[in-house]
DNA sequence: TAAAGTATCTCAATCATTGAGAGATACTAG
DNA sequence: CTAGTATCTCTCAATGATTGAGATACTTTA
């Protein structure tokens, strides 16, 4: 239990459903993505900048159900709280690693639009494959019942974080 | 709009509890934590690795259960996949501003353990307080039952992770 | 004690980020 | 239609974080 490497360790242990367990769960696992994020940036010559922007691009791109249209330099730039020549600069190094492309926006010609490039997808999803197990490894070991509830608890946090977005800025 | 408008926006609706609704839950959360870790990051006037080294410190800080000693720079290299150059500017940077302590080893006086300034902690706590707030309004929409589940899920998924940390590599 | 190993720090070179401003395009009112 | 204003992206010099080889100090092993 107390042993060092074990993953569960360090839990309050007097309130195990108690926010501070959940703080200290979110946390890590936070931690433990961004690991593999920079991981993934350091293997493909990015930065940890650029991973975000292209996790954003390919939500976007893959999700026109969500904001409708594809990911924009200017909304890349709220989203990751950068300035307009941060924006640029990593949209000039992705596009030279042949992850996304540029494409002008026929309706308002000042627009640029950011798609992901089909070979960086197949790159990405040959790179987070195992992660993509792990998660796997995990869901296998829930009833649909209860990955119904952890679905739910995901979606409910998502939507407070997405209200704090306003509230305390 | 980043990921704006309804929260659950987007999710595939064949397969709500299936993998590619965690993958898409999991990364937006993700996304939005570090959002706000660099709103708190430029709100200190910090970057974003700074913070990332100042949970890290906390977290081993004040769970002396889970490695036993307090965080070091060694142990923090190898956790942020910083640089040893990388390591002393981020915690001169820290050290400044008053948000850590260096404290020499007694036992082996090479080392050098890194403590969250008391005051500093205050300022987290304070500046995260909507966040736990959040977090407590999801946790209040599901029963004991439920929470005990969600935390299992955090759990295993933590576990996995830190398994994928040799595995893949 | 000497040699090898480990933890941290130093510093010049490199390169991402900042932030003001330019250029191009769209909208709106007269 | 035209002028004026707003919006979107890009440019570029200055700033400053990160790199990475090497120095320094300490510990352990032979």
């Amino acid at each position: 239990m107390s042993g060092s490497g074990a993953p569960t360790a360090s839990l309050p242990a007097d309130d195990p459903t108690g926010l501070q367990t959940f703080a200290v769960l979110l946390r890590r696992m936070n931690g433990e993505f961004n690991r593999i994020a920079q991981e993934f940036a350091q293997e493909q010559g990015l930065h940890l900048t650029d991973v975000q922007a292209l996790i954003a691009i390919l939500d976007a791109d893959s999700d026109p159900d969500a904001g409708g249209e594809p990911m924009t330099p200017g909304r890349l730039r709220k989203q990751l709280n950068l300035t307009s020549g941060a924006v640029t600069a990593c949209l000039d190094r992705l596009e030279r690693a042949g992850h996304i492309r540029r494409v002008r926006d026929a309706g308002d010609r000042r627009v640029v639009h950011l798609h992901y490039a089909d070979t960086a997808r197949a790159v990405a999803r040959d790179y987070f494959r195992p992660l993509a197990r792990s998660t796997d490894a995990a869901r296998g070991r829930f009833s649909p019942d209860e990955l119904d509830v952890v679905v739910r608890f995901l979606a409910e946090m998502n939507a407070e974080l997405v209200l704090l977005r306003r509230g305390s800025a």
